[in-house]
DNA sequence: TAATTGCTTCAAAAGTTTCTGAAACTTCGG
DNA sequence: CCGAAGTTTCAGAAACTTTTGAAGCAATTA
């Protein structure tokens, strides 16, 4: 059965069209600033589709829609869902699973600057002050200058880390804390 | 000639020998942080290395002591410079070129946040905003609802998009604006 | 201007990440 | 239980990134 008659079944397919072209596009787009983040650009795109989609899709639309493989979105999905960025879904008398991405972007943000970005950093601070305390034992005499200097060195490294965790942690623990002047500020923008 | 017969030349070797140690920890800390924010390992481990060491460095030893190629070094250096993180110079009557890092971190990470970070969000912007404008137009009748929602959610990117911009310009137009209070409060540590 | 030293370039090797597709597995209705 | 429909897994393929090392270039000096 090849053809519905209905009358105006071509210009909602043209629109239809356009559509699915234009959230691509704006996958893609959040799918190259999640790559750039660290991340596979998969998720975005895929995570994308489901928050603009806004209804349940299940495995082999999202296959057909993205262009990839039955494995790659098992597996993408797997890692969204670890993520909690995508819940899982059934309808009752299917058998099927759907998928629905989490509309809530900033506990999405917040989970993984938490999980990801500040561990990350966290790190590496511990790092900078583990070698900090280790230089300034036993420093052979007539270094110490060049020494102090390396120690000082550091603990800049150490600063940098700290703001940009706290900007980070700003943005996690408080999106109720108000960010909102520094960032009208900052942009100078519309809105 | 094995030995040298000074009194405390092993002492001195072995705290040079622990002081390299220490360095590539940092170093191998500012790697991965960078690989983290998507440049190459190898840069953050050479900048780091002549940032620590303070004295200008050749392209020799730095192959030696970061265990790469002539090649690799040369190119590292070349993307490092074109960041304008490290500085050539030359010591009069030799032949070889020296390499320094900039030591104000500060200046550096605006420069990157700017060229980098900033412009990647601003991408993404433009897809969203213009999306969300060809997608208002030409509504389908009954379809008011479900577009609305997409536009809706599609404003919903930008807004996430427009805060983390934010953040990051103040980050880099005002490392003189105060945000101490904010680092200090959201890190709760010492100093 | 020939020889030497150091730097850059680049093709190919090595390494890493991501994707595919088919086999194994799970679930559920009959 | 069986078979059908759906899902996960995973070994290998493909794509992409990084590194090497040797050839070529440039500058310097004898």
């Amino acid at each position: 059965m090849p053809e519905a008659p209905a009358a105006n079944t071509l210009p909602d397919m043209a629109t239809r069209e356009e559509e699915r072209e234009l959230i691509h596009e704006v996958a893609d787009a959040v799918g190259a600033l999640m790559e750039f983040w660290g991340f596979k650009r998969v998720m975005g795109r895929l995570w994308t589709v489901l928050y603009l989609t806004g209804e349940p899709l299940g495995a082999a639309e999202l296959c057909e829609r993205l262009a990839i493989s039955s494995g790659a979105a098992s597996m993408t999905l797997a890692d969204l869902e670890r993520w909690g960025v995508v819940k899982r879904s059934r309808k009752p008398g299917d058998r099927r699973e759907y998928f629905e991405a989490e509309t809530d972007i900033w506990k999405m943000v917040s989970r993984v600057l938490r999980e990801r970005e500040l561990s990350q950093i966290d790190r590496a601070v511990e790092v900078f002050d583990r070698a900090r305390e280790r230089l300034t034992r036993a420093v052979p005499p007539g270094e110490q200058a060049r020494v102090a200097r390396m120690v000082e060195r550091i603990s800049r490294l150490g600063d940098l880390a700290r703001v940009g965790r706290g900007l980070l942690t700003a943005m996690v623990q408080q999106h109720k804390v108000d960010l909102s002047p520094l960032v009208r500020f900052a942009t100078g923008r519309r809105r």
